[in-house]
DNA sequence: GGATGTGAATGCATTCACAGCA
DNA sequence: TGCTGTGAATGCATTCACATCC
């Protein structure tokens, strides 16, 4: 596999998860191949969309056929580093926390929860499937002990920086932050958020134009 | 207030979130004004990204000043259609749909649940909070009665599909999705989609990019 | 014939840089 | 002087269109 990371634009690496997460799905259909064209069109994008973005991390299709299902998920699996489970841990034991640590998605992309954590005294203790709501305090020493590089913080907005930086010094190279607020995070750390109620004031602006 | 909804980027209605959420938090600090370059900076954005995607809504700054923090909510809200609430449904009363349910940071962005709907005959009839679980049987009405626009799925992949055009045809116009799949729906009704999963593997691809 | 991979062309979005106003 | 609003310039991403290969 060529492996060029260089110039490959943001948005194509977005729809990499796209195109696994449709082919998956092909997968469960057992179609064997698809081509760019109606790759493109369960997603809203054009043919040369996708071939370009797919071209940007090797040559994966064959001309005349198309790209074959299962080979193109182990690769895109490897592109994204999900081929190998990675430890996960999770902030806040709230309300979107808990839901998220009963979320049974994460395990067949490739992200398994190992440690759930919380200031609240009251949260400390309580089991939540198999995992226990542990101290901060304890934090560094299992991020360490089970090598975590990725974690999802699911805290209020006014602690969010903070925690971010407890991560970070511990070690977490990779953020999903549910609150909302910005991260300032050094370089050589990833952040993305999911702020909801932003999603749903971009609904409501498109709603609101067509009403007009 | 000038309204030129034409040739306006969608980065730039993203980022009008941004800004909101910002100016919300320095007015809780009692900031009164803001320039371009600090509410640039406290987002990772540049001065001009900010003066430019604020001219295409209107002239909300003063030269030498910079922006209002008050007004500029207010103008804000408007564009955006949060200066009154909004009714909003929910469908799927599983793990997700219950945190949703629960969340109490629609309200002070405009949003209000108003109704819970699920297929599942064992949650219909249960109470989150204020609601009940109703059949979605009762959504067409519901939203014809409520005059509901916006709803939030969190419903199984394989079923998102098929609440979707239920949803859009009881006249819902804005959709916010947390199954992992795409939706097709018609001209005139929008969808967001939150893959948590999704945005693990972009994260999972950045950090892989650091160690290498 | 059918579909990929890819330079070239186009189209958007961001940044620059500065005139003009407080 | 300080900071906005905005044309002009730059930089990216998408689309086109076609040579190439199964």
């Amino acid at each position: 596999m060529p492996d060029p990371r260089h110039d490959i634009p943001t948005p194509a690496v977005r729809r990499l998860s796209l195109y696994l997460r449709q082919l998956e799905a092909l997968q469960t259909q057992n179609v064997l191949t698809v081509s760019s064209l109606t790759l493109g069109q369960s997603l809203g994008l054009t043919d040369a969309q996708v071939r370009k973005d797919l071209a940007y991390f090797g040559q994966f299709g064959r001309p005349g056929v198309g790209y074959q299902v299962e080979p193109l998920i182990r690769q895109l699996r490897e592109i994204l580093g999900t081929d190998r489970i990675s430890p996960t841990l999770l902030v806040g034991a709230g309300n979107i926390g808990l839901a998220l640590a009963r979320f049974q998605g994460f395990e067949p992309k490739g992200f398994r929860l190992v440690a759930v954590f919380d200031v609240d005294p009251k949260k400390i203790g309580r089991r939540i499937g198999e995992l226990t709501v542990q101290s901060m305090e304890e934090m560094p020493r299992v991020v360490r002990e089970m090598n975590i590089k990725l974690g999802i913080m699911s805290v209020p907005a006014e602690a969010s920086q903070q925690v971010a930086e407890q991560l970070v010094a511990a070690g977490v190279r990779g953020i999903l932050n549910f609150a909302p607020a910005s991260l300032d995070v050094p370089p050589g750390v990833s952040v993305r958020s999911v702020d909801v109620a932003a999603e749903m004031e971009q609904l409501s602006f498109q709603a609101n134009l067509f009403e007009r």
